[in-house]
DNA sequence: AATTTCCTATACCGATCGGTATACTCGCAG
DNA sequence: CTGCGAGTATACCGATCGGTATAGGAAATT
């Protein structure tokens, strides 16, 4: 039960990564089936073993890695004490994450801000609402807590996701210098949405 | 000369509108030129008479909207004074500009951050780096006037841009309520940006 | 040793893609 | 009145798309 399985887990995982790598570079709809086999080294049978259809392994990345990613950061988020530690953890978790493999922010936003793909409709709506939400509950702590003047937390938490997801999504999609999404970088967003420009 | 090329202006107006509806709905790549033809009333030799391929639509779509809504802005930000007054004047009249016509926003967005089109790559780079570096100079001015805190203009530009551009993405995208970019909201992201969350 | 699982190889399906070709109509302009 | 520009109608091209069918091979489990 072990042996075989384990070279069918690690087939299905080369045609989950070539998906990652074509679907992140070219978008879903302008990569081909074809190419996918190809990038894995597989034969199209083998695909349509593991798979239901090209719809189901975008499913597959998009809930494997931004579910495990969303848990992380929540933990990290709750692990702070100041709303300033919990931003800048955000930030930091954010960054890092996308320093890793770019090939998944690069996707998450390809897919959300790109073309919609009928099939897969509501699944990341779902899952990026639940990033924001949990940036919302962070700024009404902070309201209440004095810490934050008293304004709209959902506005608030828009612009700053907004401050660290679009230096995200620029790095994701282009080569950018090495050291572009660093601590100091999610230090100063942080700094700035508090502190202001002035 | 008038009377004949006038009906010819307005069919390719009709192709060109036919496509800035679809291309913005569905994107570029899901979008066939039958669709086009459709939408437009049109037969395919027709449209191939007046542009040469499909990615000349898009391109003219670009260029026309795109180049338009970049000198306005340019202007209208000159004529104000203070640096809050030009950041909500740029606020604002890219929320307008939205207002009035989401398709085209959407077609923007959903071209630059969406799937390469390799026909179209490094035109909308040059025309989103022009907005961009208006936007930086006016952030450098502001300090070197002693109207914002020195740091680097760069981040600045970008981290206000995000606060405007993420809105404007968002609500492009989906049906929002009817008052969701609003002067307020303009604004808000203004006096948040210079004044901070604190 | 027999059987099942995973996989290859190859060929095919209908549909749709962007784009072209041909032939014909109509109305304004010279 | 003649010619040309704008347009329709229709049919076709080769290529590629997502997906299926069939047949068989290698290896591990039983």
């Amino acid at each position: 039960m072990t042996a075989r399985s384990e070279s069918a887990a690690k087939t299905k995982e080369r045609l989950l990564d070539a998906a990652l790598t074509l679907f992140s570079q070219q978008g879903y709809a302008a990569t081909g089936i074809r190419d996918i086999l190809q990038e894995a080294g597989v034969t199209q049978p083998t695909l349509y073993h593991h798979f239901a259809d090209k719809a189901s392994l975008l499913q597959a990345l998009i809930e494997r890695h931004y579910g495990e990613s969303q848990e992380q950061l929540a933990g990290i988020v709750a692990s702070e004490e100041t709303i300033s530690g919990k931003l800048s953890a955000f930030a930091l978790t954010s960054f890092e994450y996308c320093n890793r493999d770019p090939r998944v922010p690069r996707l998450m936003f390809q897919t959300y801000f790109g073309p919609t793909v009928p099939e897969i409709d509501g699944v990341l709506d779902k899952l990026t609402e639940k990033r924001f939400r949990l940036v919302v509950r962070l700024m009404e702590d902070a309201i209440t807590a004095g810490e934050l003047s008293p304004s709209d937390p959902e506005f608030l938490a828009l612009s700053f996701c907004s401050m660290v997801d679009q230096p995200l999504n620029l790095f994701s999609r282009k080569a950018r210098p090495k050291r572009y999404l660093t601590a100091e970088l999610a230090h100063a967003i942080v700094y700035l949405f508090l502190g202001g420009a002035k």
